[in-house]
DNA sequence: GAGATTCGGAACAGTCTGTCTCATAAATTC
DNA sequence: GAATTTATGAGACAGACTGTTCCGAATCTC
């Protein structure tokens, strides 16, 4: 059970520094082409439009040379959807509004960037039914609800909220609407609306006389995980 | 802009007492096989496994009778998950609390519907790339919120909510956690759990005396829409 | 019962899948 | 720098799916 939600890009080696010999720069290069290919079609068209022949045609690649790096397409789409969400985390300020909001604002890019989403998408449809989205999904929500789950629990320990919080309820009820929103209601997410989520959360779990400051700024870059 | 979700399960009636001829029964059975092997395949395959080769082997309906009815096979999805949700809407009580469990107790139930989970997910990943999906996903949203939309703007009007709420965000946060949960997470979603997602919304939302009654047990029956 | 409609089967060319083989080109090793 | 190892891309292949068309047979409507 490797935390890590890449299960390597296909036969990369688990020393980080191999001794003598590097991979072979044609593998890696025909690999990153293919994955380039693969991600337009993701995008453009889904999943099921990563196919062997469409990626080679559109790649250069050869086709039995994919077939030999992928044996079967879905560990492709994995790859590409891997290789783009497991990048940098959001640092934990300890301060429970401000982190909260930047973990969103992290789902919040997440759900606006063309790759992410359609590899959401495909994962949420294909968990269900082929093995290797089943396990990269649970690798993307492990990988994405922990740090909102070290935020809750510290807060709680600091009796910044209550000490019977249901953390995974609180993950939903964060996480959950942008989700909602972006993915079924189909509109935009804005900064504004991640921390209104946020504020009604706190509204709802923090003690008594509340955090609930209405009107700071609070830009934030990074993108974190899929929580 | 038709109000309805289901564009007809394909040839059904608008009238329901038809003056001389109703369609003919033939018809209406290769339909109805072909829809039940159809909703089975998406069950256990997902959308991509619903093709018309597949189907006709399973239904035993002639492929030919298959692509007169359905000239391509997001027609037949549609017509699957359309079938399905497009059913009874709970009754509203105009008690906001319990109007608000029975909703989302409606949407628990759809969640874990193999049918409508599948077709929901199958609906997310598709709206994007396909228009027959894209027109589904926004009959089955605005169908679903509607209800949502008028309990809150009543109880808004009757002072039990901010006037200033915002619905669109209301909605998201009393769908959105169920759905979190249910397609990401992939963990049940128990009565228990949609009354504690109302209160922590009531909590947030609810004025000054709140509507809070912690133990009440509302069970509920009816399956409504997807919000 | 007679005409109209729908049915299922078969044949078709075109595309995609997954697996092989093989000569070529590039990298590594000595 | 030469020999060896390794990855590449092309082509051939059987099998499956697509979308269309044609047909005789079964069924329904009037």
């Amino acid at each position: 059970m490797s935390a890590s939600p890449v299960p390597e890009p296909t036969g990369a080696l688990d020393a980080p520094d191999a001794p003598g010999r590097g991979p072979d720069p044609r593998a890696e290069r025909s690999r990153a082409a293919a994955l380039a290919a693969a991600r337009d079609l993701l995008v453009e068209q889904g999943w099921s439009a990563v196919t062997h022949v469409a990626v080679a045609a559109r790649s250069g690649v050869g086709r039995s040379t994919l077939y030999r790096h992928w044996p079967d397409a879905s560990g492709l789409v994995r790859d590409v959807i891997a290789q783009r969400i497991s990048t940098a985390r959001v640092p934990l300020t300890g301060v429970l509004r401000e982190d909260l909001v930047h973990q969103l604002d992290g789902l919040r890019h997440l759900l606006h960037d063309p790759v992410s989403d359609r590899g959401l998408r495909a994962v949420i449809e294909r968990a269900g039914v082929d093995p290797v989205f089943a396990r990269l999904k649970e690798d993307l929500y492990r990988h994405g609800s922990q740090d909102f789950r070290t935020i809750l629990e510290a807060a709680r320990t600091r009796g910044e909220l209550a000490p019977d919080l249901d953390v995974d309820l609180a993950v939903d009820q964060l996480a959950g609407p942008l989700m909602y929103r972006r993915l079924l209601a189909g509109r935009p997410v804005t900064e504004e609306y991640a921390r209104r989520v946020v504020d009604d959360f706190l509204a709802a779990h923090a003690p008594r006389g509340t955090v609930r400051d209405g009107g700071r700024d609070t830009p934030a870059d990074e993108h974190p995980l899929v929580p």
